[in-house]
DNA sequence: GCCAACGTTGGC
DNA sequence: GCCAACGTTGGC
């Protein structure tokens, strides 16, 4: 994964794309609650990327996931960086996890606000067919990675395929 | 609904 | 430390 390392420790901006499934939380959702806590993640490597990268101020593209369209349907701020997810230490929460404990989370979260949703989601269509976007983590066969580093230069294409001006 | 790709677990 | 078995993700 060394090239996701790279591209996660660049000195300017970072820049991300978190999925979702939009039956679990959608852009709808976020534009109902305004801000939110990213939690669930229940996966090294996107453990990782929220703990030891995501700043706060970072950018992020809200993706749909496992729905038709597919789609990156607007973008989010990070205004909290990495702190234990409590809803691993929640017995009857579905991302239970019993090794979590306060004093070792294992598990992180981060807080988003929402700052725009595209009027024209970016779908996942578009991405394949802009030559631009060929390397992005979530086009790759198999990727399943729900949290992953976009560098500037693909962050600004996603913009302008949704006809939005990049901030 | 299918299933390939992937990450995690646990036996050895 | 290996790797088979398992469960999950998520595009198709």
């Amino acid at each position: 994964m060394a090239k996701i390392a790279a591209k996660g420790s660049t000195k300017s901006r970072h820049y991300w794309l978190f999925k979702s499934e939009p039956g679990a939380y959608s852009i709808d959702d976020l534009v109902r609650d305004g801000t939110t806590t990213w939690d669930g993640v229940r996966n090294f490597q996107a453990r990782n990327l929220l703990r030891d990268e995501i700043r706060i101020g970072d950018r992020v593209l809200f993706y749909h996931s496992n729905v038709e369209p597919m789609a990156i349907v607007g973008t989010m701020e990070v205004t909290k960086a990495a702190y234990g997810d409590p809803t691993a230490r929640d017995k009857k929460h579905d991302h239970y996890d019993p090794k979590s404990t306060v004093e070792t989370p294992i598990w992180y979260m981060v807080d988003v606000r929402l700052r725009k949703r595209f009027e024209n989601p970016v779908t996942r269509d578009m991405l394949k067919d802009c030559s631009d976007l060929s390397e992005m983590v979530v086009l790759e066969k198999g990727s399943r990675l729900s949290i992953q580093p976009v560098t500037g230069e693909e962050w600004r294409a996603i913009h302008a395929l949704a006809g939005e001006k990049p901030d």
